[in-house]
DNA sequence: TTGAGTGTTGTCGA
DNA sequence: ATCGACAACACTCA
């Protein structure tokens, strides 16, 4: 479910409805869902207070009174908020009540959630988050530094771009997205484009981003933000789930291939192989 | 009915 | 070290 724009709508939705919450207890019902000891999770939440929730790619770090919950919702996790009964569901995994009596519920059809509880100060000194790149709409996310980081890097274009390790934050929706925005096709080298095509590139990764985030993400099948809202972005998707369409740049018919095992669609016009012509 | 496909990423083997 | 295949799991669709 969530790339970069959903993760930060459900972000802003838990920092309306639980900050400053003071948890009274925690249950789990799926413990391989709980990154380390589920009883030692539950036990050290209890009397905590939220503070703020935050980000960092698509983790959401949610600050307590001495710890860090470190929540990543990998494809189906999503948060819901109840001021009293707690629907029944085969899906709802974890639970937090909060002692003024409402509760927050993480709900993940598919467990490949993850919940990691570390101290304060140190979620982002995790080997997994040590190692994320930029955030693509941060100061640091620089063409100058996306130009050199693709330049050392190996692979093609699409699969270097989803590893996180360069600039954080696509999956599969807005790689494509990118991609198509870019004019670049998903196989491409990635240390090998113009410096022309690393700007559009770059500036498309941007632009899609922020146009995502604005419209609260996209709600493909079942995505929803913590207040339980749809996203929006979905309506401005040029490629992703438009196989066969026509090309809203070229009327060209989008194509779907499969690359790395993911589903990967692109104007086969627009994105050639070898579109350097593009730059004359 | 069965198999393929689904928004992610950590791990494993070459 | 790096890259691709696979696993974690449930559900939908052809």
């Amino acid at each position: 479910m969530p790339e970069l724009p959903e993760v930060e709508a459900v972000k802003e939705g838990l920092n309306q409805l639980i900050r400053h919450k003071t948890i009274q207890s925690v249950d789990v019902l799926w413990d391989n869902l709980i990154l380390g000891d589920s009883t030692r999770f539950k036990q050290m939440l209890v009397n905590q207070q939220i503070e703020t929730i935050g980000r960092r790619g698509k983790f959401l770090i949610i600050n307590l009174t001495d710890f860090q919950l470190i929540s990543h919702l990998r494809m189906e996790g999503k948060y819901d908020y109840y001021r009293t009964e707690i629907p029944s569901s085969k899906h709802n995994h974890v639970f937090f009540h909060f002692i003024d009596g409402t509760s927050l519920v993480y709900n993940d059809v598919r467990k490949f959630g993850r919940l990691q509880l570390v101290n304060k100060g140190m979620a982002l000194e995790q080997p997994n988050l040590r190692k994320l790149g930029p955030e693509p709409l941060g100061d640091a996310f620089t063409l100058n530094y996306f130009i050199h980081a693709l330049k050392k890097s190996r692979g093609l274009l699409k699969p270097v771009l989803l590893a996180q390790n360069i600039v954080v934050g696509l999956g599969n929706i807005y790689v494509d997205e990118s991609l198509w925005q870019a004019q670049l096709h998903p196989k491409r080298a990635a240390n090998q484009l113009t410096n022309k095509e690393y700007q559009r590139l770059h500036q498309a990764i941007i632009s899609v981003l922020s146009l995502a985030v604005e419209m609260g993400g996209s709600t493909i099948r079942t995505y929803k933000n913590a207040l339980g809202e749809a996203g929006q972005f979905q309506q401005h998707l040029h490629v992703y789930g438009r196989t066969g369409l026509p090309c809203d740049r070229c009327g060209q018919p989008i194509e779907k291939i499969k690359l790395n095992g993911r589903g990967t669609h692109f104007c086969p016009r627009c994105q050639s192989l070898n579109n350097d012509f593009l730059d004359s």
